[in-house]
DNA sequence: ACAATTTTTTAGTCTTGTCTAAATTTTATT
DNA sequence: AATAAAATTTAGACAAGACTAAAAAATTGT
């Protein structure tokens, strides 16, 4: 059984290290988690006694393969969680983070599982990202940074990079959501700002934005 | 912004001093939370100094009109998760308690609004306690203990006092839910156990089984 | 290769909430 | 009223998780 901070610990290395693949430095853990350094030295080493990651000194700290299930299993209930608030609860996607992020410490495996079937077994959660499964694997998508795609093709909108209150709200006043079309009409070579049509109607974003909106490209 | 801990301290008085009216000794809440007493003296402290409840040396603790409202609105929370989880999640109302134990310390306004909203504004939970309302009032029943009943009276079965698995698990085998209709076939005085009819046959119960569960007369 | 800078760890302290053991106060009994 | 018993508080300690300041190691720049 994980406190509280060491399923946070767990899920920041999570996010930080692709999944668990890579190792993560001690700053990189404690940016994330707006914390200090020394505390980060100190809660690894606690959790490299537990044997959810491997930690050598000055080296950062990896996740097992014991460690990443559990981290991901915290993903997989914030994100659960997510999709309840949106199409049960009324909450707008920039809403329900801050309510995920308490929700996916509580504890029974029954509630999640049950969940899930009362959502009908989501494969996303409100903000495109995947849910993984009871095993914490995830089947990846072939998506695509918006920035990425060239004049006059066409898309779709599966997912935001960025997913802070402010750009979601930025995305909700254009009227930008998930599964919206988009045409590349032009893309401006000197700032990298883009033309799209959105809606019928042409939207000018900056290159901050093409850059933190995932799409699938229309074949 | 309270503390978890701090939250179940709330709830233990207002549970073990009848919605926070009477004073409670450090004892009895040491007991019910399975914690010593020097332990509920120094958090009794805590609380006074944040005018949550009125603690006198050797006298108690009594909670203020601050300290009822947020204890009410912890059991409101707790309520709302256990109806949701027998309505929408398939749990038996044994199983309910340890869930939402966890899910009443989540903070959100929004979240527990909506949540009473989606549920249809339920004024029991699934073990016929009354939910408070978002300004912690309770509006009481006239429930009466099946022991209390006559002899030929008919009733309804509207609440457990004890709501332990063990008792829950007794009442499913015998068929008891709530809403379950009674009639007192005969007492007998030696030692106070009771037949009943239940679903028209005989069931004989004891004294321990009639002083748990709450009734309704009819009429 | 060596000095300067950055990153990471260590040492020591703090807060929250818990505990045991001892002291104190209240309550019950004679 | 005095004493015994029970309840409550105090004192001192501990674990988790955080912080600051200082030391040590790694990295960067010349
Ligand atoms: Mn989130
Ligand atoms: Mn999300
Ligand atoms: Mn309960
Ligand atoms: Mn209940």
């Amino acid at each position: 059984m994980l406190s509280l901070a060491e399923e946070n610990y767990l899920k920041a290395i999570y996010h930080l290290g692709k999944f668990g693949t890579i190792s993560v430095s001690t700053n990189a853990i404690a940016d994330k988690m707006a914390t200090k350094a020394s505390s980060v030295t100190d809660m690894i080493k606690k959790l490299a006694e537990k044997e959810l990651v491997v930690y050598k000194k000055y080296q950062g700290a990896k996740l097992t393969e014991n460690g990443r299930k559990l981290a991901a299993s915290v993903v997989r209930k914030h994100r659960l969680w997510e999709v309840f608030l949106v199409e049960h609860l009324n909450f707008s996607w920039d809403e329900v983070h801050e309510v995920a992020e308490q929700l996916e410490h509580i504890q029974s495996e029954k509630l999640i599982n049950q969940l899930d079937a009362f959502l009908e077994f989501p494969t996303h959660d409100p903000h495109g990202d995947p849910i993984p499964d009871k095993n914490g694997q995830i089947k990846k998508t072939d998506k695509v940074l918006l920035a990425q795609v060239k004049e006059h093709e066409h898309c779709m909108c599966v997912g935001v990079k960025d997913s802070s209150k402010e750009f979601l709200k930025y995305l909700d006043k254009h009227q930008i959501a998930l599964g919206t079309q988009f045409k590349v009409l032009s893309k401006e070579a000197f700032d990298e700002s883009m033309i799209l049509e959105v809606h019928n109607k042409p939207l000018s974003i900056s290159k901050v934005v093409s850059n933190n909106l995932f799409v699938k490209s229309n074949q």
